[in-house]
RNA sequence: GCCCGCGUGGUGGAAUGGUAGACACAGGAGACUUAAAAUCUCCAGGCCGAAAGGCCGUGCCGGUUCGAGUCCGGCCGCGGGUACCA
């Protein structure tokens, strides 16, 4: 053979460890357990280069922990509900279960070629009745343990369509098949209580010292714990209290008016007999309801004539105002404003003209107001003007402590602990999806659907007649038969609930489901007790808060029903966050001006391929599958190999980082592994060509090499252990980018190297070692080739030798001033004095210095010598 | 708006507070070849200089330090999330 042929190495070797079945994760008592998990796939039709970079780095830990004497549990599945399923059947007909597992079936043929060490036989889909069915017990048992329950909650509402939209759905607050301005509306939904969890999700986070501390941050600020003051306004009609919650106690003396939330009780109750305030209430009710969308909307208030008193001086009265930035969801949905030291209450109180006090702390003197609040940073003394709470200078959190201990004594206020968290509603009025197992009754009321009956299962067809999708509006709502039933309790005609669950629920889960995927109840303890926790999560920066928080959430829920261990409460133990991979988007427009997306492969040069159009490129975005800024790796794959795709995508970007895909590179990749495959073949030549006794000084070298016979073998010896050192502490740190380049410098010394062939035949068997978690199939190949017993893939990783990573001599830059101007070699343990001496008596030393004394020498070992003058 | 990141040559990027630009891509010069491809060797941050060498340089402004890409403060730009995209 002369030439490296990367699509039958890669067939035979994917074939050989099928047949050895090394990937097939069983129960072990000789073994540490090890369980790496990708964050599983949505099967949008097409695996894309992010998921490449994923399953690529996940594989690249499981095979090394494999070599590393571990029992690897790494199995892949499909998160495989969602809307893009339905709008497919809207847009093209046929069915989303149809669409969906046809997806799947392509994506795993794409995928199977990248040769992944995943157990496929663990392999499950959430759309699986098996699995949602499961889902549905555990929502029985959450059920059962006051975990779930039913309140009233806004949707964006499309009243053209007549249909619920998700915030995606909403663009620039209208609708985005109608064009309807979109509207916000209650519903009655299902709530998961993730608020009873809050402080313990929070507490928690603590603990996860192998989680990147951008996520814990977020988690926090997500969480959003407070302390603030809770109390009352009475209104001078009738005196009925208006009880507002604030975390800015200590700007009480600066208040102007109070606020109200549209939606507060108050609101509504004075729209009943005002139009006018049922109008403003309409007109706060336009647009989507994503905070983005709340917080930047244009600030309006309503005037509702009340007054109220202020606590601390009862001649003080206040106005009461509706203000559509209120939200009724935190706090008590009304607040007072500060305008001096706010400035979204400043802007507002501008804006509608209402009175604006002096600001009363500063880091100096008070400043009357102008168009800018005064907010001093939370750590900085402020100086108190008002002495109401008897301090007169303290930091912010000072000043609102001592506020509310003095609210408390005085007894017209309570300090409370507030969360920024809500419950979960995972409510979803659509089709595609796990359906909520719970059932109407008149009698009954809501009735939990029997364990027994489990799964209950969506319905093909409407009794032989495809399910419409077409039209807008959840496809259960309307069917004719599947919607009526019976009663669990009474047995009386009684109707399902036809709402589905969020797909976050889906993947909450999945990863203790594939600790027994075939099971008939949603876990089994002996086997959730041996390969749980998750060792290593990987998965994009995007998911840092909703997925993971709803998976921590869950797997608590699931510890208190009994369906995993309390270790399990927390299911990851360390998490790699991945950066994305990028490309520009490409844009043009439609007769209506709205945006048309074109795939990279449709443009050159800036111009459409079929009609030469124009395009507008946007800057580098995730790639996403609705702004078709997607580079298909299957190309890549059938032109270069798997181990050129996976090295390519591993070499060139920090994991974490984002990294932006351009088409060059990728043959650059394969030429490297086409170089290290001539040099494996050129000395497994040798051997045949019966170079003189290779094979026996070989073992001999295998088991120990002994400095100082021969220079060369001797670098080449070092360096290899030095590599050896550098990859497996790169490949522990998810440093691969890093791990790759060493492997390349290793590698320019190897084909350089005039060491002994039987050297160079040992230093190549590992590099092929060493390459094996990146390019397992090229690594199989040539560890054959030199003739390595069994599978790369189980041999043994390779031990640096500590005595081969230790230098003699280190070369030290000489810094004068912090700039460097000259080295020095020098043995490694001379110690600080005589570096010093040494370094005083360099050239470039002593004519800088001419003739002085330095005013300072900094020899830090090993490392650099500063020299001060 | 708010929360969290990121910003280094023509490009991707390397660098426990200690020689900025490792490794690679694209580029240039050369070898081999009838030729091309492939392969191999060498060069390469910018400016000045024949060279030795010098000055500048990690988005911008300032600070801490003997020493800052790295730490701190303030800006600018880009990206992710923002609870119904997954």
């Amino acid at each position: 053979m002369s030439r490296y042929t990367a699509a039958e190495i890669e067939a035979r070797w994917q074939q050989a460890w099928d047949d050895a079945g090394i990937f097939r994760a069983k129960r072990s008592k000789n073994k540490p357990k090890y369980y790496v998990l990708e964050m599983f796939p949505y099967p949008s039709g097409r695996i894309h280069m992010g998921h490449v970079r994923n399953y690529t780095m996940g594989d690249v830990i499981a095979r090394y922990k494999l070599s590393t004497g571990h029992n690897v549990l790494h199995p892949m599945g499909w998160d495989a509900f969602g809307m893009p399923a339905e709008n497919a059947a809207m847009a093209s007909g046929g069915h989303p279960k149809d669409w969906t597992y046809g997806n799947i079936d392509d994506m795993r043929g794409q995928m199977k070629p990248l040769g992944l060490s995943i157990d496929w036989s663990r392999e499950f889909a959430t759309c699986d009745p098996e699995y949602y069915g499961q889902q549905q017990a555990l929502f029985l048992d959450f059920l059962d343990k006051g975990l779930v329950y039913r309140k009233n909650a806004v949707v964006n509402w499309d009243p053209v369509d007549m249909t619920v939209l998700a915030n995606e759905q909403v663009i620039d607050g209208k609708g985005w098949r109608s064009g309807a301005e979109v509207e916000r509306r209650e519903l009655t939904q299902w709530f998961f209580k993730i608020s009873d969890f809050s402080e313990e999700l929070l507490e928690a986070l603590d603990t996860l010292d192998d989680w990147p501390a951008k996520v814990r941050l977020m988690q926090e600020n997500w969480i959003g714990k407070s302390r603030g003051l809770q109390f009352s306004f009475e209104r001078t009609d009738d005196g009925d209290p208006i009880e507002v919650y604030t975390t800015r106690p200590d700007t009480l003396m600066g208040a102007s008016f109070v606020g109200i939330s549209p939606d507060h009780p108050l609101a509504k109750e004075l729209a009943e007999s005002n139009p006018e305030v049922a109008v403003f209430r309409a007109e706060c009710a336009k647009g989507g309801t994503t905070e983005e969308a709340l917080e930047k909307a244009e600030k309006l208030g309503f005037d509702t004539g009340i007054k109220v008193r202020h606590p601390l001086n009862p001649e003080w009265e206040l106005p009461v105002w509706i203000a559509n930035f209120i939200l009724m969801d935190y706090g008590t949905g009304a607040i007072f404003a500060c305008p001096a030291h706010d400035q979204r209450d400043l802007d507002f109180c501008r804006k509608y003209d209402l009175p604006v006090i002096d600001t009363f702390f500063a880091l100096q003197d008070p400043q009357p107001v102008g168009t800018e609040a005064f907010v001093p940073p939370k750590t900085d003394k402020v100086k108190w003007v008002d002495h109401f709470t008897g301090i007169d200078e303290a930091t912010g959190q000072e000043a609102i402590d001592a506020t509310i201990d003095f609210a408390e004594n005085a007894g017209w206020g309570t300090g409370v602990t507030k969360y920024r968290l809500r419950d979960w509603g995972l409510s979803r009025q659509r089709y595609w999806g796990c359906p909520i197992p719970v059932v109407h009754c008149d009698a009954c009321g809501v009735v939990p659907e029997k364990k027994e009956n489990l799964p209950v299962e969506l319905p093909y067809d409407e009794g032989g007649t495809p399910i419409d999708f077409a039209t807008p509006g959840n496809p259960l709502d309307r069917h004719p038969t599947w919607r009526d039933c019976t009663c669990p309790a009474c047995g009386q005609p009684a109707q399902r609930e036809t709402d589905t669950m969020d797909t976050f629920v889906d993947s909450s889960w999945y990863y203790a489901r594939f600790t027994a995927p075939r099971a008939t109840t949603p876990t089994v303890m002996e086997e959730a007790e041996y390969w749980m926790n998750v060792d290593q999560y990987i998965g994009g920066i995007e998911h840092a808060i909703l997925h993971l928080l709803y998976s921590r959430f869950f797997a608590r829920a699931m510890h208190i029903c009994g369906h995993l261990p309390k270790k399990a409460c927390e299911p990851f133990d360390a998490l790699f966050t991945q950066g994305m991979v990028t490309h520009e988007i490409y844009q043009t427009r439609d007769a209506n001006g709205r945006p048309v997306y074109h795939l990279p492969e449709d443009v050159e040069e800036g111009r459409l391929k079929a009609t030469g159009e124009a395009v507008e490129i946007i800057p580098s975005a995730k790639m996403s599958k609705s702004k078709k800024n997607v580079v298909d790796p299957v190309n890549i794959i059938e032109a270069y190999g798997a181990d050129t795709a996976r090295w390519f995508v591993l070499s060139d970007s920090p994991p974490e980082r984002d990294v932006e895909w351009t088409a060059a590179g990728a043959e650059a990749a394969h030429k490297f592994l086409s170089r290290v495959w001539r040099k494996a073949r050129d000395l497994a030549d040798m051997r045949d060509e019966g170079v003189k006794d290779l094979d026996q000084s070989l073992q001999e070298i295998m088991d120990s090499y002994e400095l100082g016979i021969n220079a060369m073998d001797d670098e080449l010896m070092r360096a290899m252990h030095k590599t050896i050192d550098e990859v497996t502490k790169g490949v522990e740190s998810f440093g691969f980018n890093a791990a790759i380049a060493k492997l390349y410098a290793f590698f320019n010394q190897l084909s350089k190297s005039s060491a002994a062939a039987s050297v160079q035949w040992r230093a190549m068997r590992v590099l092929a070692q060493l390459m094996s978690p990146m390019t397992p199939h090229l690594s199989e190949e040539i560890w054959t080739m030199l003739g390595g017993e069994g599978l790369v893939a189980e041999a043994p990783w390779p031990e640096a030798d500590a005595a081969m990573l230790i230098e003699d001599t280190v070369t030290l830059p000489i810094q004068i001033n912090g700039k460097r101007r000259a080295e020095i070699s020098v043995p490694k343990d001379m110690d600080k004095a005589e570096v010093e001496k040494v370094a005083l008596a360099n050239d470039a030393v002593i004519r800088s210095l001419d003739g002085a004394q330095p005013k300072k020498v900094i020899v830090v070992p090993g490392r650099i010598v500063n020299v001060v003058i």
